[in-house]
DNA sequence: AACATTAATGAAAGCGCTTTCATTGTTTGT
DNA sequence: ACAAACAATGAAAGCGCTTTCATTAATGTT
């Protein structure tokens, strides 16, 4: 492997101008950069970034934190967010934390040891104080899913309200009145938020939220399944489910009840996960736009740490959109 | 932040002693270790890895390229692998190669240029001239779902012509005998492995393979759709699809030439994909098992590169299985 | 032509570690 | 008690770069 020294005695200059020519931000003659340029070449050069980060203080890697790794969900997500860095020549170092403080904490420190430069963190567990110290840290990072007031500039985040709200307003549109929700978990934020979202459009549309209506799952399928049973003893035409694996779970217990999906009963799910494609009734859902925010949180690193900029204009806040596919039927 | 020159002031020893407590593969004497240990922990020291990656050259980074960060198959993958690289300290950095030689010869490159210790490739398309080539360069790497006869050592593949017979198996095993399959595309060798496994079990029961029953797709949905349209001027009572996509397509057209699944005809898929869980029927159909291979070769990069050794014996075969679930109904 | 500016370059000091080699202090054998 | 062997340590070179600072060369000004 040669080094700096030996593209230097080659091209009949210093080692200093072999490392301008590198970097690019002080001015070279034009003779010596050829002469430098063509060195390199000759010699097959590729400079060591180790020893590039050690001098600089600057390891071009990115430490990209999401609760799991696994999943189609955030690794659509990390798709995107790796290959944007890459272009600009940065690498992700990706983690996972699993949804659990310790562990995501654990996660983020892992990531510190490796000296990156900057983190992305999707994560759902660690404290808003947790994250304002480390700010304090002058760890730049930024914060995808996830809103803290006072650093709201790097927080890339979607309106699960509207998305709550759409969702509802599907059936509500296709002619139902009496709709039934199985809502996630209510110490999830986003559980809470489309929840909201779903009493608005109700609200709106003069329809009363009723408590017997709603059941609060657990965000799995299983939550799904159990949730439409405890439901079943109610009359209602439409269910909205506050996330996919609900909604399968609870089309897998309408079939037991005996309903015909979407005849006896239209099914809204949220997230638009890969398999709402591959149900039976195809599930209609509301599609959160998780790679372009992976992207806009790989631009917020990109500007901020490196200056490097994109005409693009960073924006934080990011609209959900539904997804029509067949679990909806019209009420007459 | 606290360098070793510091811990060596305050306790009264040279770096030279630090350095040596901190990798403990020279003897130092208790009271020294005391003293060193204590003034790391006054001075809250972390060491510089990059500093230590400069001066050992060893970079404790593995490289890990897959064909697709998106998509629910590598990411469980990647998880595993990631998990078990980081419990040893060691560092993933992941990157995308698309299933496009040029792609992944540049996604090799920038993993390269990473100077990762290691790599852990799952590619598609790279040619295995290419990778004799980086053995030679002295790259560490293993390979995964790919073997090239020379280094067998370091690939971790699955048995894909016992999985295409377990598949065929499945239905046979049901009673049925007109079995009807849609392959993928000959250039994988994943597909003609499968194939080839569905002709030995048809073999095996006295069953003849007939080229009007076999439609060569695409390994996509859509391949599935035309796939079954194609094959419905046949007589077939089960239909075995060379992978899971497929097997959801073939579903939609045969649904929409009026038969009732699984009565009229019984599927099985390949890969066990998340979706597998949430069509209509349930999808039969074969796992491989990526994640032992993920963690196989993650194991493999510790032993032959950092000389960890767990007790686990590295196997480089593994047998895919039959996952049973609702889309295969008895012939009778 | 003499001087002041500016541009291009090189020498050399780090960046924070690892590791070799020489040195010191300590034990063992006789 | 004295040499021989060994264990523990420190001094210092080096890993391959970046960057500051001083120097030289080139250009402009009067």
């Amino acid at each position: 492997m040669a080094t700096i020294y030996q593209v230097a005695e080659l091209a009949g200059v210093s080692l200093a101008t072999v490392s301008r020519v590198m970097n690019g931000n002080v001015k070279v003659s034009d003779k010596s950069r050829v002469k430098v340029q063509s060195a390199m070449k000759e010699l097959g050069y590729q400079p060591n970034i180790i020893a590039q980060s050690l001098a600089s203080n600057r390891t071009n890697r990115v430490g990209v934190l999401v609760s799991e790794l696994s999943g189609p969900f955030f690794s659509y997500m990390l798709a995107v967010v790796e290959s944007a860095l890459r272009e600009e020549g940065k690498h992700a170092i990706i983690t996972a934390g699993h949804s659990d403080v310790a562990k995501e904490e654990d996660g983020i420190e892992f990531l510190l040891g490796c000296r990156c430069d900057a983190l992305i963190l999707h994560i759902d567990a660690v404290s808003d104080e947790y994250l304002l110290k480390l700010k304090e840290r002058k760890v730049p990072f930024s914060l995808i899913n996830h809103r803290i007031a006072d650093i709201a500039d790097c927080c890339f985040t979607v309106d699960n309200e509207q998305g709550g709200y759409l969702a509802a307003k599907a059936v509500i549109d296709s002619g139902h009145t009496r709709i039934a929700y199985i809502s996630g978990p209510e110490f999830k934020e986003d559980a809470r938020m489309r929840l909201d979202g779903h009493k608005r459009a109700l609200a709106e549309a003069g329809l009363v939220f009723e408590d017997a209506l709603h059941y609060r799952g657990n965000y799995n399928e299983n939550g799904g399944k159990i949730g439409f049973d405890k439901l079943s003893e109610q009359k209602f035409t439409a269910l909205v489910c506050a996330n996919d694996e609900m909604a399968t779970g609870a089309m897998y217990s309408a079939r037991k009840h005996g309903l015909d999906l979407p005849h006896d009963l239209s099914i809204v799910g949220y997230d638009d996960q890969v398999f709402a494609r591959y149900t039976y009734p195809t599930l209609t859902t509301i599609k959160n736009p998780i790679a372009e925010m992976g992207s806009m949180a790989a631009k917020w690193v990109l500007k901020e740490v490196y200056n490097i900029n994109t005409s693009e204009i960073i924006h934080n806040t990011f609209e959900p959109k539904l997804i029509i596919r067949n679990s909806i039927e019209e009420n007459i």
